[in-house]
DNA sequence: CGCAAGTATCTCGACATCAAGATATATCCC
DNA sequence: GGGATATATCTTGATGTCGAGATACTTGCG
C-alpha cells in the first residue's frame, strides 16, 4: 500500500535527481505518523474529558508509583516541554483538582507535584482508552513485526535520551 | 542500548501489571523521536534563516514542479494543518516575498500560491541541509534496517493517508 | 566563612495553531 | 434555469507553547 511520503519522495526523485532523498523514506514518516497520532489520542482522550498534555502530565506521575509524586524539573524531562510550559499546566491541573503542589522538605527552591485521588483514577482510566486504540491501530502489523518495529526505533531514539 | 521508552514501560508494568502495554512500545517511540526530530529540524533550519513551517510549505511548492503552485487545499493535505493555519502561513511568506498569491483562473473561489525565485532557492538549500543532518541521525542504522524500518512506518501510515 | 557559579522554578510577552463561523463561488438535480 | 448543497478560502477569538529573564535557594571553591 502506498502512502504519502511514497509520492513525497517519488516528487522529490523527479525535481531533484541530483540529491539521494533516502532519509525521508524514515524520518518523513515517522513525523507524518506522529501528528496522525497526536489527532487520533486528542479524541480517544475526549471521551474521558482529558486534553493530551493533561494525560502526559497526569500518567507520568501515575507511573512514578505511590505516593505519585515528582518534581517539575523531572517532569520536564518526561514530557520533552519547557519550564514555562510546565508551570502553566500544574497550574491549570490544580485548578482542575488532579493535582497538587507540596513544598520540597529537602530542598527550599523546589516543590514537588502530587497526584490527588481523583487525577489518578482519571490517568487510570484514560490509559486503558488510550492502549484500546492503539491496539486497533497496531492490527496491521504482527506481533513479530511490532517487535522489530519498536527495535529499530529504540535505535534512534536512544542518543536523544541518552546524551543530553 | 535503554531508552526513556523502555523505563516507561518498565514502570507502567511495575504499577499496572494488569495491563498490557505492548502497543506502547512502538507508538510512544514514534512520538517521542518525533519531538526529538522537530528540535533538531529547527536548529537545522535556523542555519538558513527557515522556521520548520516555512520549510513544509516551500519545498511542498518546490515538489510540485514548475510553475512551482498549488493551491491553499492542495498544501492543507500536504501539511496536516487547518486552513487557518495555511491562510496565515501564506500571509507571511507573502510578506517575506518567498511565495505570492495568484488567482486560479479556473475557478474564482479559488487561489493559486506559487513560489518565488527566492524562495525556491532557499527551499532547495534548506533541503540540502536537513538531508545532510537526517542522514547522521541515520546513521546507528544499516541501509538494509533504514528499509525495513521504512517498510514497517509505512504500512502504519498508509491507512491514515487513503482512508480520509 | 563568604562569594561566585549553578540549579529549580516561575513570570511574562510574542507567536503559531486550532475550531468554528463567514463569505463567495461552483455544482447538482429537479 | 434555479435553489439547495458542497466547496475553497479567509476571519476571528481563545489557547498552549516557547524562550528569555527574574527570583530564590544551594553548592563548590578559595
Amino acid at each position: 500500500m502506498e502512502d504519502e511520503v511514497d509520492r513525497l519522495v517519488a516528487a522529490w526523485r523527479r525535481e531533484r535527481p541530483d540529491l539521494d532523498v533516502e532519509p525521508l523514506e524514515v524520518l518523513s514518516r515517522v513525523s507524518r505518523l506522529a501528528r496522525h497520532l497526536d489527532r487520533a489520542r486528542r479524541t480517544a482522550f475526549a471521551e474521558h474529558g482529558l486534553e493530551p498534555w493533561e494525560f502526559d502530565v497526569l500518567t507520568a506521575l501515575r507511573r512514578a508509583g505511590s505516593p505519585y509524586q515528582l518534581s517539575p524539573g523531572q517532569l520536564l524531562t518526561q514530557t520533552l516541554v519547557t519550564s514555562g510550559t510546565m508551570t502553566n499546566r500544574i497550574d491549570r491541573l490544580t485548578g482542575k483538582g488532579l493535582v497538587k503542589r507540596l513544598p520540597d522538605p529537602d530542598d527550599r527552591r523546589g516543590v514537588l507535584v502530587r497526584l490527588t485521588d481523583d487525577g489518578r483514577d482519571r490517568a487510570d482510566q484514560a490509559l486503558a482508552g488510550l492502549l484500546a486504540h492503539e491496539r486497533e491501530l497496531l492490527a496491521q502489523l504482527t506481533s513479530t513485526q511490532q517487535g522489530e518495529l519498536a527495535g529499530l526505533l529504540r535505535q534512534l531514539v536512544a542518543p536523544f535520551d541518552n546524551i543530553p
